[in-house]
Order: C-alpha cells, then structure tokens, then sequence
DNA sequence: GGCCATTTATACCGATTGGTATAATTTTAC
DNA sequence: GTAAAATTATACCAATCGGTATAAATGGCC
C-alpha cells in the first residue's frame, strides 16, 4: 500500500462516521478536511469529488457492520442460532464496534432516499444481499428440518431486517436503549417460533 | 383567519414534503421561495428562520399521518381489529394520502438525530405518544379478555412501531414495495397471535 | 544523493447559503 | 376613502458551499 492509498484509506476511515452522522449534504468539505487535517487540495488529489468519498465512507460503514455479523455469526452452527445471533448483536448493539452515528442502511436509505441516486443504489444493493443470505440460511433450516417446512423465507427475511432498521431507529430517536432491546426479543421470539 | 395566518399556512402546506424529502439540511431557502412563489422577505416576514418553518412543516407532516390512522382506526370497535388497522394502512400505504417522501417520523428521525436536537425532540413525543396509544389499547384488550393476559404491552407496542418504521424503511430504499407488505403481514400475523 | 513523479498546500473561483434592512405594496380599521 | 399597520418584494450582506489551478513539498527509484 503506497501513500496514495494509505491516504484514501484513513480520509475515508475519518469521514465515515460524519457521513454517517450528518448525511450527505450535511456533510462539508471542511468538515472533511476539520476530520483528517487535511486540506481541500490532498483529499481532491486523491478523490475526484465529494461523492466519490460518500460512497466509499459507505462501502467502509457497511464493511464495518457486516465483518461485526459475520464473527458472530460463525460462532452459532445450527440455522436457529445463527438467527438469534442477529438478534443478539442488535440487542446489545453498544458492546459492538458499529460506526459512530448508528446502522449505516437505515441512515443513508433515508439520506439519500430523494437526493443522492448512486448511494441509493448502493443501499438497496446491500440490503437486497443481507435479505439473499437470510433467505439461504432460512431454506437451509428448512432443509435440515430444523425449520418448519412452512416457512416463508423471504418473507421472514424481510421481517428481520425490518425489525432490526425499524428497532434501531426507535431506540435512536427517542434515546431509549430498551427499545431496541425489546424489539430485538420479539424478533428472537419470531425466530424460535420457526422451529 | 387573517392575510398573515394563510400565508403561515401556505407556506407550511407546500414546503412539508420538500424537508420530508429532502431534509433539513438538504432544503434550502430557494427551494422554499420556489415551492411557494414567494419571496424570501415574505417567508421571513412570517417566520423568524428556517428553523420555525421546519418545525411547523413536521407538525403539518405528523398530523396528515395520524389523522389517516385515527380515520381507520374508528371504524373497528375490537382492540385486535383496531390494531390490525395499523397493519393495513401500512400495507395499503400508496392508497392513503401520506406525505410526500415517506413518513415524516422516520425521515426526520435520522435527519434530525445528530443535528439537530428540536426536531429531534419532537420526533421523540411523536414516537412515545405512538407508543402509549398502543399500549392503551393493548391494556384495553387485556382488561376485556380480548387479548391473553401475558402480554408485555410495551414490548408489543414498540415492536409494531419497529416494524411499521422498518417496513417503509426497506420498501422505501429498494423500490419494492411488496417487502413493505411481507412486513405488514407479519405485523398482521404477530397481533393475532396476542388472542 | 539526486531526480522525477506523485502528493499536498495555498490561494482563489463563481455560486449559493441563511439572513436582513429597507422600500414598495396590501390589508385592515375607522 | 384614507391613514396607519401589517405584509411582501427588492437588493444586499458576509459566510460558506463545492471545486480547481498552481505552487510547494514530499515520495519512491536508480
């Protein structure tokens, strides 16, 4: 990795969690450059625009969020437990390194909802993938017969996403913690009722 | 209803889906003067600064979406069907006259969150008066035996929250609307299981 | 160590931001 | 109908916006 890239790395390492805060027209240059020390002149010398560091602050919130799931995930074998580890993890969501700022999927679907085409498309890119991997590991349950046959993977996959976005953001907006806890038992409680 | 308190209106009515789409940061004052037709000497002659007009456009917003929910929900006398409403105005949402740009509760609250600590408030009452509706109706079920009595009426109320906020969220970001309705059914699903 | 290419800083650009003082215009009350 | 008051438009403000040309400094390679 050469100083160029060690350079886009750590101005997108910086900007992300503003991103993720201020969204994207909330975010301004100088605060980019307030965040790395930096001046206007070395992040454009490295970045074509503003949206270029959006997308990867984007990609690097996402990754951030994902590698979080996926450790938690591989510690669980069987298809129930590897359910309830989203739940956990959303459930005691502050004992986790997520991005400063909150779920970085409910933050830029609403940022960029009516404003911003590219990172909408990236959003609905991820979770249209997190809804994919729900439903494979669903229908493998189903499979192994650890799940009833009956079950509706997409459906039961959208309802976990949707219960994890719509929970965070209650906690978030009100600033109850417990909120969020709450929502994630009813959808651990959704979940053991697959079996 | 005097000149200056049309005019108040007026500008309200047709900036609310503008900071519903775009946001507060996002909308500018020229949006405001474009949307109107007025000037910006006529909008600050009404209001103190964009804060106010945004403020009252949230109010405007928020009342739209209850007077919608209110409607539905006097037209069942069961606490099972009253709370079903819930689920089938969300699942029905294109039929109803919401908001442009979505539902103002979940757009301004992730706008808003970090900042900008007024709206955010206002948000926050929205959701816990959302919140404690729901949790007199459960009671109310519970006291006529229409719903079990084990029921955690807090839990369930914010986890329809959640999932109605989630719902829209995903449906919203994916452009497919149908995620929004496997959602409401399994909202559906969840309030019938309360029997 | 010296050289060339890359990277970073400085200084600037026009456009737009939110906001205001003042002048012109309407309402409203009498 | 007229005068005072309230409302709206015009013209402007400093500050900041995203972005860029150019100069200074630093990087990697021989």
């Amino acid at each position: 990795m050469n100083k160029a890239e060690k350079t886009r790395q750590f101005i997108v390492e910086k900007t992300a969690p503003i991103f993720n805060m201020k969204g994207y027209a909330g975010t301004s240059l100088s605060d980019m450059t307030e965040a790395t020390g930096l001046t206007k002149g070395s992040i454009y010398g490295n970045f074509a625009n503003k949206d270029e560091v959006a997308l990867a602050a984007f990609d690097f919130n996402i990754n951030k969020v994902t590698n979080i799931l996926k450790a938690e995930i591989s510690k669980h074998s069987s298809v129930i437990d590897q359910l309830l580890a989203y739940a956990h993890v959303y459930e005691h969501f502050l004992q986790y390194p997520f991005p400063a700022g909150g779920c970085p999927l409910l933050n830029t679907a609403i940022d960029a909802d009516d404003t911003h085409p590219q990172l909408k498309k990236k959003v609905a890119n991820a979770i249209n993938k997190w809804k994919e991997s729900l439903v494979k590991m669903i229908e493998k349950g189903k499979d192994s017969k650890e799940l009833r046959a009956d079950v509706n993977a997409e459906q039961i996959a959208i309802t976990i996403i949707a219960m994890i976005e719509g929970g965070i953001m209650v906690a978030q907006a009100t600033g109850k913690m417990n909120y969020r806890k709450a929502v994630m038992q009813s959808t651990a409680a959704l979940i053991n009722s697959l079996k």
